[in-house]
DNA sequence: GATGAATGAGCATTCATTCAT
DNA sequence: GATGAATGAATGCTCATTCAT
């Protein structure tokens, strides 16, 4: 990382208290799991009070939902900015794992919270971060859409099908990473993954 | 269903309370997951005392990670024997996909409890599905591996990768279908994924 | 107290658990009022533990509110079975009077409790204790009623107003009895008091 | 209203901050009660920080005490002195109940407040009301005090009994009015009920 | 084995009060 | 004086687990 994105990062860094809430929250969360972890242990991982914590999140569910929106805004960002200066196709593929395991790589805490918990059944919880996650879908939705489009991947393709292939391996290979014991290097299977994932869809 | 199906059915149902209380509590699982439901809501649906089921299963986390146990233990007896018959590499992989859709199809609330559950962190749950979790991953590693062999599939594939994308993409599947409104029927993937799989490992 | 009534006594004594734990929630809440006291407290002097009390009673509230309907049910029928047996007007009053300071009299926690908490605004707890509200001025109605009926009293009285009058005074009586040291014998009042609501009503 | 009684209004306004808050926590009370109303709940009616009512306020019973030792104070300074103006017995008790209903039928929040809380058993709510509340009972006695040495009143009352005759009476209709919807007029209980308070203590 | 009442540790959440700005 | 974020003790309620019957 060069001193520009450094300066870029710390700028992104999380500045108000709530986002150190949240940044308390992965640590917690990631180690024992949502339902583990009380709220007192957030907080005292944050260095606050309990109370504090309902001072910016109203349910212990919401550290959970809120967690998944910030962390998904700034992916999607990311992966549609990246996508965008990429032709459909195998290209914009091997740019999206790249960028994926990129993104879950450099925290694992996030991972780990992100791929145990996007499966929650709960209420509250499910309904909260659904919003999130379909459009993190949605994003895989349209690599493999323009990459048909673009007459890359086979038009028969099931568009559906093909996207749960995609991020089923990702989700596969990064839990799996996360919940390991870290000696892996997750880019590491970035580039073989690519590879069968676009022979999977080619014509 | 004739009458021989019947017996057959009988035969392979739950006989003894034990059997009872976890397919009570497949149903109670996967209404509300895991954690929202207690012990008493699993010896309301089976229809027995709570402390009854103390006379079953030492803990809570036992009903879970029994029904793994049992669930997955058939499972395995399915897969390999259907394995053993079939040629390795894509007939191997077909087989493999039909037989896991056919498991998981005929059962929502297996399906649903075992996708949404088997990412679980805390450590008296997941140390005590991890056995089953590995015998399960086994089954679709020897896919692979076989494939490989018989000179099918790509011998340079990676042979854990290969494995990850074909349990995440089964997994991805069969969680979206379970958590659907299950207007769809699982069964009709089986084809266009096994193709979608066996051209992402050919040479 | 003779024998009989002893034994009569011993038969009106609570039998459940669910009777034993509203007796030590009367003492409790007629010690510190029932905001300042705690689950806990009422468990602690019932020789339970907390949660048994949520064996018996969904909420807190339901503890004084299903203490009013129990005592209020049991002064309703003493009530009226004593004016049964009066002819209307000064009789009825004097018996009526008499019963309701004995009632109260007999118990000063029930009377704390009942005359500081009818006014209770909350609303799950007023709509809770409402209907046996309703009844108990109900019996007042009555003597008021029949009073004007028989020709005894004033039949220019406004029927609320006259009730008013005999509830405001019993209940401030008694309240000032409860909430004092007790050295009062409350039935002394009886006599003077019947005396001046007659002569409040008569024609 | 004419000019000159709005600005004998505006004189009796309240004046500082104190003054404001009080008349807050008499709209947040008589919503929801003392108990299930918060501190915040007051500053955000009074328009005020929350930090700000402990500027004016040691705790958050003084609100209440205070409240009432204020509302009391007026309405002592206008039964006394228009007391003093009427001549002893009936007319005092007509010109006492008249202003009685005048003062709370004047304001249904302070009106719920009093007649719900007066009773109030905390330690430190109770002590801190019974001056207030002394007084207030004081200014009876003393109507059926003067009532009796004028000879207007039966010289055999007994005085306490007496005054709980027509503090409960007013209490009662009081609060009845308070905690209804409001369609009724207060006042047109005040000619009735003196009429009978009157005929109680006649000799 | 079966029962279900009893247990009490545990937790999310509230809120009166403080205090740095 | 005014602010409102921070505090953390307090409490209602839950629920896995036990055990006398």
């Amino acid at each position: 990382m060069d001193p520009e994105a450094k300066a870029t990062a710390a700028q992104a860094e999380p500045v108000g208290k709530g986002a150190a809430i949240l940044k308390a929250a992965v640590a917690v969360f990631s180690m024992h799991g949502y339902h583990a972890s009380t709220v007192a242990d957030v907080a005292k991982e944050a260095g606050v009070a309990t109370g504090t914590i309902y001072n910016y999140f109203e349910r212990k569910e919401d550290l959970l939902i809120e967690l998944f929106r910030r962390y998904l805004e700034r992916y999607l960002v990311l992966q549609n900015t990246g996508l965008d200066s990429e032709s459909p196709g195998e290209e914009q593929v091997r740019g999206f794992v790249h960028r994926h395991f990129e993104v879950f790589g450099e925290e694992r805490g996030v991972a780990r919270v992100f791929h145990v918990h996007w499966r929650e059944v709960q209420p509250l919880i499910r309904e909260g971060i659904l919003p999130s996650l379909r459009t993190f879908f949605g994003v895989m939705d349209r690599v493999v859409r323009e990459g048909i489009q673009a007459g890359e991947f086979d038009p028969e393709l099931n568009l559906r099908l093909a996207r749960q292939l995609i991020s089923g391996a990702l989700d596969e290979v990064v839990i799996s990473w996360a919940l390991s014991d870290g000696s892996r290097v997750l880019m590491d299977s970035a580039e073989p993954l690519s590879g069968m994932l676009c022979r999977a869809m080619r014509p």
